[in-house]
DNA sequence: ACTCTAATTAGATATTTTTCTAAATATGAA
DNA sequence: TTCATATTTAGAAAAATATCTAATTAGAGT
């Protein structure tokens, strides 16, 4: 996991939004783009920097891309802030 | 709490390590600027971004300003996107 | 092969962030 | 008050990020 990603990814509100609406299950780059204000090529880079991140997978259902969330990501890179354990890189 | 202040202040590495540091226990600016490879502004800079998050509170003691981590702001803003926030075992 | 739909990549521009040097502020001691 | 130390603020340049329009790729159906 590159730690650095992960928070740089999450660093914009628009992805984080993202990944809340994925909590509740996955959805298609398309349905995603509807809760946003903003053309779907610049959601499409927002995808793709939560991808490279891992904070997200992708799965291809015909035309759509179906994204999922990836939860253990979250919970290593948040947790290992939290912890006590040395997080220096 | 700004949430959005709060990531955006995780969001760079040179700041998370700054957190990681202050883990240990308060220190002052100068000291912590002896773990880095930047200029006393630079590290002054994202100091001010730390403490905008309330990720750090400041006291003064003499000439120098010691830097307390706020360990409570960490918590919620990383639980909340967690969803982890209530469960209280 | 052609067409339609879904989504991405490419390229350009605007905005934001990071970093530096130089100057300023605050405190304590002589 | 003057000096020294610790740290910040100001201003500018460089680097990174976010956003748009236009063009491209990928799959499904006719």
């Amino acid at each position: 996991m590159r730690i650095n990603r992960v928070f740089e990814a999450l660093s914009h509100p628009v992805r984080r939004q993202i990944l809340t609406l994925l909590k509740a299950g996955p959805m298609s780059a398309g349905e995603l783009a509807e809760h946003f204000d903003l053309t779907k090529p610049t959601l499409s880079v927002h995808f793709n920097k939560l991808r490279e991140a891992e904070l997200v997978a992708i799965e291809r259902r015909g035309t759509s891309l179906i994204y999922h969330l990836n939860m253990s990501i979250l919970e290593e890179a948040l947790g290992g802030l939290l912890g006590t354990r040395d997080q220096t890189p």
